[in-house]
RNA sequence: GCGGGGGUGCCCGAGCUAGGCCAAAGGGGGUGGACUGAGGCUCCACUGGAGUAGUCCUGCGCGGGUUCAAAUCCCGCCCCCCGCACCA
């Protein structure tokens, strides 16, 4: 056999794979018209040029691209489009970074995807970075031989998809699924602008949550108490104030209030705030306070750990539940006797009491400890003690009852309910996980935005639709229906537009851009049309909501929508006809980081513009990529950029490794090792194609070929068609590779040569199933096996059943399994065997082992076995129990052998050559008698011959 | 916290919804051998332990249980990963 140096087999890959790239191109193999077939029109989530590909992003496009040539094989009339998503922040962040020249971003454009340094500087244009980018991703799909039809690819910020977009949500709008509303979010206050992930230090993700206020009445205004915990308010004992600090009475919730000066700040972005004075923390001191549930008259206390600019500057304090209160109180010498308000079995009387005392905590880190810890446990598993209530003032008494003997959580609900009626407190908001600053050295805050506009997926008509749809959808893997279902239920408002970025105004209020993942939607529907759109030289303006209501929706008079927009009616027409052939979609590719955002946005939108009969038919979403054992990132400097990889490895090896090594949805594991072993697998069908020296001797060995290579045709396709690609190519890279060569030795085995026919006729099969995975490859072998048609259009193979011969196959199960028995024996065999004796049994139980194998088909025992056969002698017994318990672990080849009533005698004789040349020893085969029974003393059953070792 | 997914042999990873073909697929790695001028190619054998006979023991996160029989079913526990919004 001729081999080939793996590195020289990599190289002439790659060559490969240019030259049937650039042949399929200009043959236009893969642009798809409407016609008269069965059409299947799929999709893959676009790319947003902010960068060029790695391999993490090869999996989701070489996914979908797989199943797409699977498809085009299967008879359809396959459409793969394509399109770049250019909406949004995150390219201006990027360019941003670039002109700031942040270094690590530079480092890696530079010397990991290897981008001119004459181009680096002029990236800090958004839009050159854009286009600059999408140029390469672009390169790098039709390197690792993706199926699409570039006819129709377009940006999202070209006018005619602008156009597309503002009819979009002038539906939504008019449906009603557009709502105004507020919103809070992380706000920069010197940039005057929300801040998510991407915007701050650290790319820290500001976490909003709120805080109950709950006014506490002193002479000089209430005094507003912060807390996360309201319910334990009937133990509040006294109020905390930094004394180092500024305080300011201000003119806010219709009341005075103080708060620290801080607080008054932030608070503005959320509410008014009218600072009416400042004081210092010290002076605060001198007053005292009213709890606003128990009436009791509480002092104001000084406390250091009390931090301004956290919530309000202003605590209470809760001795018996918070740590902290407790320590202070007992450091400053005030001696105040805790109040218990929550119970939890087990604990004692005072939690915060008695942890602290029996901790010693040292710092304020060991008691933020400690109070993590004590709030978790009552939170979850704490109730209100019920002698709470004898403290509460008489008005509130009736009222608040039932709260004795309530979980935490509801008690919390019910006492905030109650103190927000009687205007007793408030709830604010504050950064979570503060402090998070703003790139530009600001600390973040939270700001109430007003008249936001929001896409309803709270709104209950469109939520029952999205479900519906849903649940009228293919999912694959069917296991990732329930996270659709969660986020389904889950989505609420969503703000849809931003006020920086590019993309498209909001129609009716043009100072907010349509944010990214709100004009990404539906546009599937986009690439039927697009370039037809060009081709019918169409103006933006043209493309009014009526215009598009015909095209996509068929709604209007053709004439009056044609004559009132200066369109032909062909055109129009022509275009309402390829949107109606593609649509709906049948498959959408992605990733399952999108499953609680763009995809279920896919299904909203879908539901609520289109008629059902219009909505997708199917998403396909898959796991990550790590490499090496570990994600990719740019702190570990790991990234590897997809166009390198296939320069590395060869666009058909990477194309495997990223598609079919895992299950769809577990994260693939790229190694070098794995690349390594796809490609020598390769090769070897590359260099079997070219064995030319065999006879034509058609035996048994080729039977049993055509056997296995037909069953693996019958059982690859419905793999296929669920997308279990890993089951795929472990058949045909992996076990179609072994069977070959154990054919071999078959041949070998009977002294003779292999058949070409046979050998031919597992390749050519093998180039077609093999096709959508390693395309280029296999383009090759077909031409180099004489063909002059693409591959790529041929038909997927179908198993001839003739062909798929149980006996021949079972037979050669059979002699493997004789094989194993006889090396069990050998490995410890002290001595040099020369020889195997096998003593076959002569199938007078054979009736006895089937009617054991009934009773356990049935689900019976021993006993019921027993039962049914009556044994007369205790010999009989003996053997009966043998052969059940024989029968219980027997192998299915085995079974299924000795129910095809073949003669064992036979059978075995059959496999001597291969059990010769596999165990490289004379190998007799002799019945089991009485005589041989005595002379070597052990017993054969039906199919366990007696072996005998010389 | 809520929701989802996991913990399998040196590593990666199937199997576990339908319990017996499971010492547990497949790949990687390792060891030995064949081929070869040489091989990082290819092929064969071995790769939990013990064993002069096809067997036995241990074993699929931990601890129990059901069953003639459990990686697979039930109960409890521990640990890991992912998502949780205006951000692509």
């Amino acid at each position: 056999m001729i081999t080939i140096p793996s590195q020289e087999f990599t190289d002439l890959l790659n060559e490969i794979s240019k030259k049937w790239q650039e042949e399929w191109s200009k043959n236009r193999i893969f642009e798809a018209d409407p016609r008269d077939q069965k059409k299947f029109f799929t999709t893959v989530a676009f790319p947003y040029p902010n960068s060029p590909f790695h391999l993490g992003h090869g999996r989701t496009y070489v996914t979908g691209d797989v199943y797409a040539r699977f498809m085009r094989m299967r008879g359809y009339n396959v459409l793969f489009p394509m399109g770049f998503h250019f909406t949004g922040t995150p390219i201006i962040t990027m360019a941003d970074d670039v002109a700031k020249g942040d270094k690590d971003l530079l480092d890696i454009f530079r010397n990991i995807y290897e981008i001119p340094p004459d181009v680096i500087p002029k990236l800090s244009d958004p839009l050159f970075m854009a286009n600059y980018f999408k140029e390469e991703i672009k390169a790098a799909m039709r390197e690792i031989g993706l199926s699409i039809d570039w006819r129709r690819e377009f940006t999202t910020i070209d006018p005619h998809f602008s156009a597309f977009i503002v009819w979009q949500f002038s539906k939504l709008q008019k449906k009603g699924y557009v709502v105004k509303d507020t919103h809070p979010v992380g706000w920069c206050p010197v940039h005057n602008l929300p801040v998510g992930m991407h915007d701050t230090k650290g790319d820290m993700e500001p976490e909003i949550g709120e805080y109950v206020v709950i006014f506490f009445e002193t002479k000089m205004g209430s005094l507003a108490a912060a807390t996360l915990r309201p319910e334990t308010i009937f133990g509040a004992v006294a109020v905390w104030i930094n004394p180092k600090a500024t305080y300011a009475v201000v003119e806010s919730w219709g009341r005075r209030v103080i708060v620290s000066e801080r607080a008054a700040e932030k608070l503005k972005f959320q509410i008014d705030v009218k600072v009416l004075e400042k004081v210092n923390g010290s002076e605060l001191l001198k007053i005292t306070a009213i709890n606003p549930v128990t009436g009791k008259e509480i002092p104001v206390l000084p406390a250091d750990f009390v931090d301004p600019t956290t919530a309000t500057g202003v605590v209470m304090s809760v001795p018996a539940h918070a740590p902290f209160d407790y320590y202070y109180l007992k450091k400053a010498k005030v001696s105040i006797e805790p109040i218990p308000v929550v119970a939890v079995e087990g604990q004692g009387e005072s939690p915060a009491k008695e942890l602290v005392e029996s901790s010693h905590p040292k710092n304020d880190a060991d008691l933020k400890k400690l109070t993590e810890q004590l709030y978790r446990l009552e939170y979850n598993k704490g109730v209100m003690r019920s002698d709470v209530l004898r403290l509460v003032k008489e008005e509130l008494r009736a009222e608040l009852s039932p709260i004795a003997g309530k979980q935490v959580p509801e008690a919390r609900k019910m006492i905030t309910d109650l103190l927000l009626q009687r205007k007793a407190g408030t709830k604010i908001l504050e950064i979570m996980n503060k402090p998070v600053y703003c790139r530009c050295g600001n600390e973040v805050v939270v700001k109430i935005l007003q008249d936001q506009w929001f896409l309803d997926y709270g709104n209950p008509e469109w939520k029952a639709k999205a479900k519906k749809l849903l649940a009228n959808m293919r999912v694959i893997p069917e296991e990732t229906r329930k996270d659709f279902e969660y986020a389904l239920d889950w989505l609420q408002k969503r703000a849809c537009a931003r006020t920086r970025g590019l993309g498209t105004p909001l129609p009716w209020d043009k100072k907010w851009i349509i944010e990214s993942l709100s004009d990404s939607t539906i546009y599937m529907a986009y690439y039927t049309l697009s370039h037809k759109l060009r081709e019918f030289g169409l103006h933006p303006s043209q493309l009014t909501e009526e215009t598009w209501d015909y095209i996509l929706l068929g709604e209007g008079d053709v004439k009056a929508v044609a004559e009132r927009n200066k369109i032909g009616i062909e055109a129009l027409q022509e275009l309402r006809r390829h949107f109606t052939y593609w649509y709906p979609l049948d498959l959408r590719h992605s990733g399952p980081d999108l499953i609680p955002n763009h995809l279920s946005f896919f299904i909203f939108n879908h539901a609520g513009i289109f008629p059902e009969d219009l909505w997708p038919r199917g998403v396909a979403v898959n796991g990550f990529i790590l490499y090496e054992g570990k994600k990719m990132s740019k702190s570990l400097r790991n990234i590897v950029p997809l166009r390198k990889a296939i320069r590395t490895y060869g666009a058909d090896v990477i194309r495997i490794a990223l598609s079919s090594l895992v299950d769809m949805s577990s994260d693939a594991n790229f190694t070098e090792a794995g690349a390594r072993a796809i490609t020598d697998n390769l090769k070897r069908f590359y260099e079997l194609m070219q064995m030319r020296s065999g006879s034509s001797i058609d035996g048994t060995p080729e039977r049993w070929l055509r056997s296995k290579l037909h069953r693996l045709v019958r059982d690859v396709t419905p793999l296929m068609e669920s997308m279990r690609f890993r089951e795929v190519i472990n058949e045909l890279l992996f076990n179609l590779s072994s069977y070959i060569n154990e054919y071999l030795e078959m041949v070998r085995s009977e002294s003779r040569e292999y058949n070409n026919d046979v050998i031919r006729e597992v390749v050519e099969t093998w180039t077609k199933l093999m096709s959508p995975f390693a395309p280029h490859l296999t383009e090759e072998m077909w031409h180099q096996m004489g063909h002059n048609t693409f591959l790529s259009l041929e038909s997927w193979p179908t198993p001839d059943f003739n062909k798929i011969n149980d006996e021949v196959e079972l037979e050669h199960e059979y002699h493997k399994l004789l094989i194993e028995d006889i090396r069990a024996i050998l490995n410890v065999y002290k001595g040099k065997p020369s020889a195997v004796v096998l003593y076959v049994h002569d199938g007078s139980l054979n009736q006895v082992v089937k009617s054991a194998l009934d009773v356990l088909s049935k689900g019976g025992t021993m006993k019921d076995f027993m039962q049914m056969n009556t044994p007369k002698s205790k010999e009989e017994a003996r053997t009966l129990q043998r052969i059940m318990q024989y029968v219980t672990e027997m192998p299915e080849t085995v079974k299924r052998l000795v129910l095809s009533n073949v003669n064992e005698m036979d059978v075995t004789r059959k496999g001597v050559p291969f059990l010769r040349y596999k165990l490289n020893l004379e190998v007799e085969v002799l019945p089991y008698t009485q005589e041989v029974r005595q002379k070597i003393n052990k017993e054969a059953l039906p199919y366990r011959p007696a072996i005998l070792v010389k």
